[in-house]
DNA sequence: CTAATCTCTCTAGGAACTAGAGCTTCAAGA
DNA sequence: TCTTGAAGCTCTAGTTCCTAGAGAGATTAG
């Protein structure tokens, strides 16, 4: 049994977001001293590495907490974790085609600026205020 | 002179968003009819399309406004907006790296799991147990 | 003049934490 | 055993960039 300090080393998890996701009821809560000081065993740090790992991998908390509702039911297929992790794929494939489109065009502005003339005459906020000098689409997130 | 509703049409900017965005400072508290209304003009447009603009491209507010204030002080020169894209392209490379991470080994993953079998056998789950399934390197975000 | 549509302010929420205040508990050394 | 300093506790508020809703007043088309 170790305290949430030694967890959080051993997972890389902060002391915080440890107890603000066991307040989201990501993890159970945890067994306390007699001096109201939680503890924690193998299993605490088994599913912490789990939530770390898929929040690495930029899983939203609702995400991680459909899998692990799933961990707990062997009589489901994993049809839902697959298909999670295919949403997951997807939302980030898409952020990576934006991100791209962003850094054409941002590649553009900044080469296009000699950092030397004054602001009337810079090619940076000439380009931002003026959205047809771009060459590639670029909308609002969503 | 036109309406905040009419000023959101043409710009695309949502209502609610351009009283936050003037309550930020970032545009100038608008001029009111007798009923208390705002109303703008050409130049309130223009401030807007290019906070718009600039936000579509990713800037984050705070290095909008040092845009803005360059843009009041024909003085210095266009280094410092030089500097924020620079930056602001920086940091969409360095999304992009690591999005392109996280695709590669959530492709894997995904390509790893039937969606059939039991949650026990997951491939999905195993691989989010365990890190070192993983084949690329993907730490938290900062 | 009335009805429908805006617009006003204010408050709260969302995502996923982070920071800080003020207090208690624990572990190790003298 | 006492003491000290680190670590833990709860609670609140702040971060970023908005979005949603309530309840009231303003404007405009017919």
């Amino acid at each position: 049994m170790f305290s949430i300090g030694e967890l959080s080393r051993r997972t890389g998890v902060k002391v915080p977001t440890i107890r603000y996701y066991e307040e989201m009821g990501l993890i159970a809560a945890a067994g306390r001293t007699s001096g109201n000081q939680r503890r924690y065993g193998r299993d605490e740090l088994e599913q912490l590495g789990f939530i770390r790992h898929a929040r690495d991998l930029g899983f939203p908390l609702g995400a991680i907490s459909s899998l692990i509702e799933l961990q707990r039911h062997p009589d489901r297929t994993c049809q839902e974790a697959s298909d999670i992790a295919q949403a997951q794929l997807d939302d980030v494939r898409h952020k990576i085609a934006r991100l791209k489109a962003l850094e054409t065009e941002l590649g553009r502005i900044v080469d296009g600026c000699s950092g030397k003339g004054p602001p009337q005459e810079c090619y940076v906020l000439a380009s931002l205020s003026d959205h047809d000098m771009c060459k590639t689409e670029h909308g609002p997130d969503h």
